[in-house]
DNA sequence: ATGTGCATGTAACTGGTTACATGATTCG
DNA sequence: CGAATCATGTAACCAGTTACATGCACAT
């Protein structure tokens, strides 16, 4: 009932809508990020490639490398297109991790900046409750697990960094908004 | 061969090892994280305590409650420990993500302060690699997605609070190494 | 020569979710 | 009176991993 189906497929399906890309530069990209969150395998990444082409929502170009195995350019169709813009637009689900919202943020920053500030919003009020949890005596804190320990600490100060960045982003996007188009797509 | 088998096994038994719990409570405590990492559900929660069981990891004390369903009381058992001392002890593999990280930090930290260290220090590298990487004009910053979008910023922002909340922690624990015991428990 | 990076793919498996079933209690 | 919280459990299903297979180019 979480319904934020975040899979890989949307995913990646947001990536190929920046750019057109292969599903060894998908991987490169995600490991990248490796640090932040968990890099899907190759085995993973090429079957949802696969499926994602058989239900028409990519297309491919093959650019053949004569001795090397031929590169594969995944590009994004318009029936993808919808897809994502309806996957964006719809909601967000309440209780989202870290993973699942960077992740709807990467699709989201460069499709529809619009649709964007409630994600943030709604994010903000999340990590808000979080942070005013700890400051009641009924919150997380109570709980026996961790009492004072590091992990309390650490959650504490990624979520304040967090606030601050959200704040920060909400403001600047309410004030101008910043009527991308060319900003990173074609 | 990422080997840093980061089960839900482990985590929910690094939990039993701080607090004898019920299936419940490892639920609203993993629920209250939910901002930052996913919670696993409730049928994979009570399944694990189920295979721990079997395997002497945890021992069960019934308490019935007799108009409703009884609470089950899970405690780790000796053969519980050993277990969960290999694992918080052994590598913690590169290219760890947050999420890996925060579970691992929640079960070592009142568990084996001397061998939380090393794990720190790995953390570390790997963040302010990332950090660099965005300086260096081959990095992540080349890379076709997002450039100069808000998914980066977001990613930095957090990077930075965290490189400077492991650096806060070494500091901490390098000064006076804090031979907890007592700490977390009784 | 040995390893690392480029580049793709498949099949078996397992970890975890979703959806269901049950039932008393308290709150609005 | 209906909804939420407490409290447990099972089984079908699906997402994603692990391990394998292939092969060239380039650096050490």
């Amino acid at each position: 009932m979480v319904s934020s189906g975040v899979s890989v497929r949307h995913f990646i399906l947001g990536l190929l809508n920046q750019q057109p890309m292969t599903g060894y530069d998908v991987k490169r990209f995600l490991k990248s990020l490796g640090w932040l969150i968990d890099s899907p395998s190759f085995g993973n990444i090429y079957s949802t490639l696969h499926g994602l082409l058989e239900d028409g929502l990519v297309s491919v170009e093959v650019i053949p490398n004569d001795t090397k195995p031929p590169r594969k350019v995944y590009n994004i169709t318009h029936a993808g297109e919808d897809v994502l813009r309806e996957w964006v637009g719809g909601p967000v689900g309440d209780n989202v991790s870290l993973r699942t919202f960077l992740m709807r943020l990467i699709v989201a920053g460069s499709f529809l900046p619009d649709r964007l500030i409630p994600q943030l919003e709604q994010r903000r009020q999340q990590v808000s409750r979080f942070l005013d949890d700890l400051s009641e005596p009924d919150g997380m804190r109570s709980s026996p697990v961790d009492s004072g320990g590091m992990a309390l600490d650490f959650g504490l100060t990624l979520a304040e960094a967090e606030l601050r960045w959200l704040e920060d982003a909400l403001e600047r996007l309410t004030r101008q908004p910043l009527a991308v188009e060319g900003g990173a797509g074609s």
